[in-house]
DNA sequence: CGCATTTGACCCGCGC
DNA sequence: GCGCGGGTCAAATGCG
């Protein structure tokens, strides 16, 4: 509806997530996690009433793909490749358009019943990344915004390209970095 | 002119 | 078996 929602392709190219370290939300002014929410193949519930470990810190070093094992791998007629890995996060932002560094285009938008607020789906236009996004606002509290990831990209976020693979797995859209690194490469 | 966004319709799954 | 809700697709429109 604004006209405002063209996001760019990085408009955050200095960001640096490292987010074992919770450092990365701490670099952000504009808005900031409060729950970081792992949802699992099954397991995910209901969001709005999804509480997690609401606690400022995300110490959610242990992300791992849980799709190993799926028994119901057919779930969509997409590629049920890596639609197993699932992460939610709330994010406290005036905007619901936050870029990772990926380029999402938005195919979707659904009113939900109990929410007042309309949800919004992206898929990642990489080629061949099937990862698909889902942003809506927190019905209680519109200041935050809800972010669904589904699946994980098969390529590295076109801001960071530059950086090292990292070997730890993070939540889809956020680019690893070493914090021992600074975050200008030049 | 090309690409991204928007919006409505259609399809699928689940619950009653 | 029917209804509801959620999710996705496709065509049209607007903007760059």
């Amino acid at each position: 509806m604004d006209s405002n929602n063209h996001h760019p392709q990085n408009p955050n190219p200095n960001l640096t997530c490292t987010y074992q370290n919770t450092e990365f939300f701490d670099t952000l002014p504009d808005f900031e996690l409060s729950d970081y929410l792992m949802l699992e193949d099954g397991t995910e519930g209901d969001l709005s009433s999804q509480n997690v470990t609401s606690s400022d810190n995300v110490t959610g070093g242990s992300v791992e793909s849980a799709g190993a094992t799926s028994t119901n791998s057919n779930m969509q007629r997409n590629k049920p490749d890596q639609a197993d890995f699932r992460v939610a996060f709330r994010t406290k932002s005036e905007l619901e358009i936050m870029d990772d560094g990926f380029k999402w285009r938005k195919y979707g938008k659904k009113m939900v019943k109990n929410t007042p607020y309309p949800r919004n789906y992206y898929k990642c236009s990489s080629g061949g990344c099937n990862v698909k996004k889902r942003v809506e606002r927190d019905r209680e509290d519109s200041s935050y915004v809800i972010t669904t990831y589904d699946g994980v990209h098969n390529h590295e976020s076109p801001c960071v390209v530059y950086y090292n693979h990292t070997p730890l797995m993070v939540p889809h859209g956020w680019t690893l970095q070493p914090s021992s690194s600074q975050s200008s490469p030049s």
